[in-house]
DNA sequence: TTAGTACCGTACCGTACGTTACGGCGGGTC
DNA sequence: GACCCGCCGTAACGTACGGTACGGTACTAA
């Protein structure tokens, strides 16, 4: 039906580079994702085609060339937000004790922080409406997905492992210790602000937060003053 | 604007008995609701006021009449499932260690059995969308996260007091105990569903979950066989 | 029999929104 | 200047859906 590439279809028009699923869009595109991410994150505002092309200052038929239809603006938007997120690395050097707990208790504040933002609860709403129906935007759950956990697990990993090389930690799974931290970060805090609690962290609470994640997990995977723990790195079937 | 009482306007039309928020729904209302239960968990379906008025054979009309609008009816719909969740109270006796791990396990392999089954997914995604609006269903998400949430820190916190009592586990804030355990049973199982990851758990992995949160929260709260340990019951702050 | 009640089925209305089409404008190129 | 191209602004179309109105039917009560 769509005779016009957009940029998600094969080749972009201009050339863009092409860095994983689809080209880069041009600033104005950039411009247009913005708008509509604003509209996505303001609270009063419904998110229409015609919302984002007045808000945007663009034609809805420009929207159609450029991203497809709605479900492909919708991609759009949350690549693009999800694109400016990545980065925190590790930064490398003597890996002790001291280290891997500023790392785990870094990770766990900015995770937290990312988490209760406007722009993460708003895009993690529409990404659960969207994976409602059957056919429909079937992307964004899994794109969603794919930028949330998976790529905090991702990101994570590395220094779990670096941690078990250093005999700091022990773990059969890295997986299942990361699902552990990420449980002990997130608790109960995402499906309350999902589900519309009102629920502010200030700053120091996320530390805090963070602070307590980080023990608490230390205290199941840590072997620090306590060789035999019998209780949680014996479950090695998966 | 509607000049008929509905059943969560005053007193019902019918000599309902009233408990809590409302007047409890006729069988013939009862069956409306479990048609739109259906649709709501039917993913290939979409739950419109005709969609409900059909599968349950009745007249829009009649819908207006009982639940007032949408809204009515989606919380009608959610509340007369949240009803019939209830249960699963604690049998008394003895409280030692091995009942705590008992209740412990029962609780959380109860939660993870709801939490992954398709209706609470569906309901889930359900308030989660409604939440998005601004003057929208703003009921929706309250009383899933009361249903949720909520009931399971109501009906788990009496547990953990037993617990303590018995000096079988230690801890300042029942609430934040219950938060944790509630991130260790739930760690990142929900928003994976919500988000729509195929992600089906057989209840023997229901079981090994259910019993390693356990074993995870004993550690960190446990005054088992390690009277010394200020990691976790110390941040008495709050 | 008649009136009243509760309900079903369906047609209808207004609106919101996704999508398409069209006219106009500015900025390049020959 | 003539031409084309990309884009803006807006009108228009089709559909879906919330909400309302109305006729028809079964049952009850006087």
């Amino acid at each position: 039906m769509v005779l016009s590439e957009t940029i998600f279809a094969g080749e972009g028009v201009s050339g863009a580079p092409v860095d994983g699923a689809g080209a880069e869009p041009t600033l104005r595109q950039q411009a247009v994702l913005d708008a509509a991410l604003a509209l996505i994150v303001d609270p009063k505002a419904t998110l229409t085609m015609s919302s984002v092309a007045r808000a945007a200052s663009c034609s809805k038929e420009s929207l159609y060339k450029w991203f497809g239809d709605r479900d492909g603006l919708l991609t759009a938007t949350v690549q693009w937000q999800a694109a400016r997120v990545r980065g925190v690395p590790l930064s490398g050097g003597a890996f002790d004790r001291e280290r891997l707990v500023e790392s785990l208790e870094r990770f766990a504040a900015d995770w937290l922080t990312v988490l209760t933002g406007d722009t993460s609860v708003a895009l993690n709403r529409l990404a659960v409406g969207e994976a409602a129906g059957a056919g429909g935007g079937r992307n964004l759950g899994r794109i969603v997905l794919e930028n949330g956990p998976v790529a905090m697990g991702r990101r994570l990993t590395p220094v779990l492992e670096l941690g078990l090389k250093a005999g700091l930690i022990a773990f059969a799974d890295a997986g299942e210790a990361f699902r552990d931290f990420f449980g002990l970060v997130v608790r109960d805090v995402q499906i309350r602000l999902l589900l519309g609690d009102r629920l502010q962290l200030a700053p120091s609470d996320i530390r805090a937060d963070a602070s307590r994640a980080t023990r608490h997990f230390l205290a199941l995977y840590g072997v620090d003053e306590r060789p035999e723990r019998p209780s949680n790195a014996s479950k090695g079937k998966e």
